[in-house]
DNA sequence: CGCCACTTTGAATTAGCTCAAATTCCGTGG
DNA sequence: CCACGGAATTTGAGCTAATTCAAAGTGGCG
């Protein structure tokens, strides 16, 4: 499925800089981790935000409702769904402690999807126009919320690129990763790890069906990938995170292809 | 293919606010055109930014690259290329006069794509510090900024919605449609238009190979949703534009449903 | 004029979908 | 405490949309 999106010969094969070290490495993942504390310190601190305990199907927004506010997450987890107007559903994206909500609403002055929660966590909100008005005064501040958007935007390319250059295994095994590793980064244990989504939700986050997830989730157990715990087959262990990344890794190269 | 992403009762139906009007009105339109030509001439006077003229194949950024400027587009056209570092390239994105290029390099420091000219074009070079600065001193400035950033999230999730939820033969048609009307947004003819990119890297974008592409152009001119001009088949007529959007609904409730 | 990249189309293959059935799990109420 | 029912999950079997592989056609450009 994959089809390279430069066809012509790369005319920067000389100067191509060096990518930044991956993600994943364990002191990468303190420096998040300090980095979401410190977010929310500083929010706390500056704005001493009105704080909602949410619970699992509660909405924080939805789409068509008037943009006012952002929303950064204290903690629990969240999806945010796409509605188009012939009714198609898709889940966009997922958020965690330290993310902000939210942004889709600032261009057209209205929230352009919703956001529910999947578990009880805590919503910290803040008013737009508030937010604006200590930006001025604060450049630190204005540079979070930057960095926030810019994040949002690259990681939405990953998902995107993820959906198209992947194999239906190979993208539940990176999800395992992301999610994984979003745990990692807001210093939370991954070598146990509970789904918050049915296979449903899963499967159309990942554009394909539940069965699919299942019987990609079956077949990662079965070659040791992970494995489940308790009954329910919520929980996953992942032995080796760095495996699920080689696997990724290994099916977008198929045969014994080595590179250099 | 699409699954729904929530499957308990909504408990929102009540009150569910009324969405915002389709886009792609006429005077929707005339509105974006206007917005950007503010836009550009506002950036024009706050910054005589450096002019840079581009030809096809043309880096305006790459990966890797230690981010410091934004970039605005005054003309032409553009792709994002993702790459990832086990050598998948992903066309992410596709940009036009007035849109915005770098956001993505805000976060980590560095840029997390390649931009890349797919004709002539002019770009201006922005520094981002600079931009910061007279934001703070210029509120609609910043505005400006942060509704550029929140359309392109917006935007992205479109993307990841149509390759999650439609068939090829209906993504096609969807790109075709948001080309057509990134460019009457801008306020450029679209009954007759000229696809800047290859069928690879169409099929590249949509997730799907060069040859499903092809196919599912020469399926939607038999049908009559477009027309070839030109010679080499790059030169498409699109006699209705909202023929094409009735074509990417009717793929999506696919028996006689009719919804109410 | 001839090469090379792009495009189209066909035929065979396959990954993932649909449909179906069995199983497990969990909350609820008796 | 246990029985029950609905939701979620798993697994199988067959099917189909899209892929892969192949070949031929076309056009632009040096």
């Amino acid at each position: 499925m994959f089809t390279p999106a430069v066809t012509e010969p790369r005319h920067v094969a000389p100067g191509r800089p060096e990518l930044p070290p991956a993600p994943g490495l364990p002191d990468e993942n303190q420096r998040v981790s300090r980095h979401i504390a410190e977010t929310l310190a500083l929010l706390q601190a500056t704005f001493a935000p009105q704080r909602r305990i949410v619970h699992a199907g509660d909405l924080i927004y939805q789409t068509g409702e008037r943009f006012a506010h952002l929303y950064v997450l204290n903690s629990g987890f969240f999806k945010l769904v796409n509605l188009s107007f012939d009714g198609r559903e898709q889940v966009v994206g997922l958020k965690f402690r330290g993310d902000w909500l939210g942004f889709d609403g600032i261009a057209g002055g209205a929230y352009t999807c919703d956001a529910v929660a999947m578990d009880t966590g805590e919503v910290w909100t803040l008013r737009y126009d508030q937010v604006l008005a200590r930006c001025a005064a604060r450049p630190e501040l204005l540079k979070l919320l930057h960095e926030a958007m810019s994040r949002e935007i690259s990681r939405e390319r990953d998902s995107l690129m993820s959906v198209c250059t992947l194999s239906a295994d190979a993208r539940v095994a990176d999800f395992l990763r992301y999610w994984a590793e979003s745990l990692a980064k807001r210093g939370l244990r991954t070598d146990q790890i509970t789904l918050r989504m049915t296979r449903a939700e899963i499967g159309n986050y990942l554009g394909m069906t539940l069965e699919t997830v299942s019987r990609s989730l079956s077949r990662l157990a079965r070659i040791g990938m992970i494995e489940f715990l308790g009954k329910g087959r919520r929980e996953i262990r992942i032995p080796r995170l760095d495996a699920l990344t080689e696997f990724v890794q290994r099916s977008v190269a198929p045969a014994g292809v080595t590179l250099q």
